[in-house]
DNA sequence: TAGACATTTCTGGTATACAAAAACTCGTGG
DNA sequence: CCACGAGTTTTTGTATACCAGAAATGTCTA
């Protein structure tokens, strides 16, 4: 898509990989000096990578006073995770009916995986396999334009998603709903997948109020922008 | 969303323009010294507006190889329809559910006018008056980040969208849809809502085809790309 | 005459220099 | 002690200069 050149791809990337794992926070400075020479290249670049992710959104730029990592406010969380939960429904019910069975075999590994990394408790490692799980059945609607419009509203929710799983008991939950999605998607019923995938991505109700008591301060914006 | 410089800004809203309204068309070459000089700033600000029209996906650039209007594959046509018909119905189910009477008013308002339009057969000005009414229902939903993916989308397609309203019949059709959607929406029947604005969207079987044959050569890449 | 190789030219990528605006500091006055 | 303001500093926005890679052209040879 937004080819620009080397050296303003690779920092686009690095910076991407950062937002999303989290080692750079919502509301983190982004000072173009500073990240110039980290990097060791001119500003130039730096400026065209932070273009970049503007455009995505993981980051916000005000005319004159510089570029964060996106902070979002309460309100755009929960407009994010509704759209959200539709996206991925959406890859789930064209996964259900367009699916290779050579990737619903990998979608089946994959949900054993989940369930053996559930056992341990390991929230981190089940976050990874998740997130493959996730991809490949992105990758099994077989629209390649979907595909990376989900992905691109996933990473900008990555920050907040990723507090979830540390929540006791979420990690069971969601793998047992999984399992569910994976019972779905192999039986080609399509609406059923987009339903239960629906469902195991919305955050409504009680589990919106437990996401929001856990977002640490600064990840939110105050409501006057 | 992405603010950059003040001229830059001005760049990517006039070159956005000129895409949508089809003055710039698929393909068109976008030469940076050229547009420099047109606009009377250096090359710097073109470049940034090119990077954030790339983000937004309005423009391709190849590295080394300079940027173009986008013009996209027959596959992206239809995945990109495939999107929009979903995420159209998406607001047209939320608008259906939460919509204020004022506004619903306001389409009332805007769907008597497309009638009368359609019936002076004047298809540029119905296709303004029939981008109110959608614009109308994406504020509707309610979610303003998904109106602005829907409206992202939405102008990606729009030099192919507005291909078809030159179509005999096509108007008229239309405008017979925008009748349905009107009243599941105004009685509050979210799901027909839905139901008819995806068919209303949704580019499928002979209409495919249709828009296939009426676009022009150079607006869709061959399939080497 | 056709094809391949070399050269030239053009365009995009990067770095740096300069200008302007916002943030900060420090001092003064209430 | 706090508030306010002028001057300094920091940081972003823009312009320009330089470099590198790709396409185009021309020439030489088979």
């Amino acid at each position: 898509m937004a080819r620009n050149g080397k050296l303003a791809t690779d920092l686009v990337q690095k910076l991407e990989r950062d937002i999303v794992t989290g080692v750079l926070k919502p509301g983190d400075k982004l000072d173009e000096r500073s990240l110039s020479e980290r990097f060791g290249v001119s500003r130039t670049p730096v400026r065209e990578a932070l273009q970049t992710l503007a455009g995505s959104g993981l980051v916000a730029t005000m005319p004159r006073r510089g570029t964060i990592v996106a902070s979002i406010t309460v309100a755009d969380l929960i407009e994010m995770f509704e759209v959200m939960a539709e996206l991925e429904a959406m890859c789930a019910r064209l996964a259900a009916r367009r699916m290779a069975r050579v990737d619903v075999e990998k979608l089946l590994a994959l949900g054993g995986e989940c369930d053996k990394l559930q056992e341990h408790a390991d929230a981190d490692a089940y976050y990874e396999a998740n997130v493959n799980f996730h991809e490949v059945i992105y990758a099994g609607c077989r629209n390649s334009f979907l595909e990376r419009q989900t992905k691109n509203v996933r990473n900008r929710l990555a920050p907040y998603r990723r507090l979830q799983l540390h929540r006791p008991g979420r990690v069971k939950k969601s793998n047992a709903e999984h399992a569910g999605i994976l019972e779905a998607i192999s039986t080609g019923d399509a609406e059923r997948a987009a339903k239960l995938m629906h469902q195991h991505v919305a955050v409504q109700g009680e589990a919106l109020n437990d996401l929001l008591a856990i977002v640490p301060r600064g990840y939110l914006e105050p409501l006057a922008s």
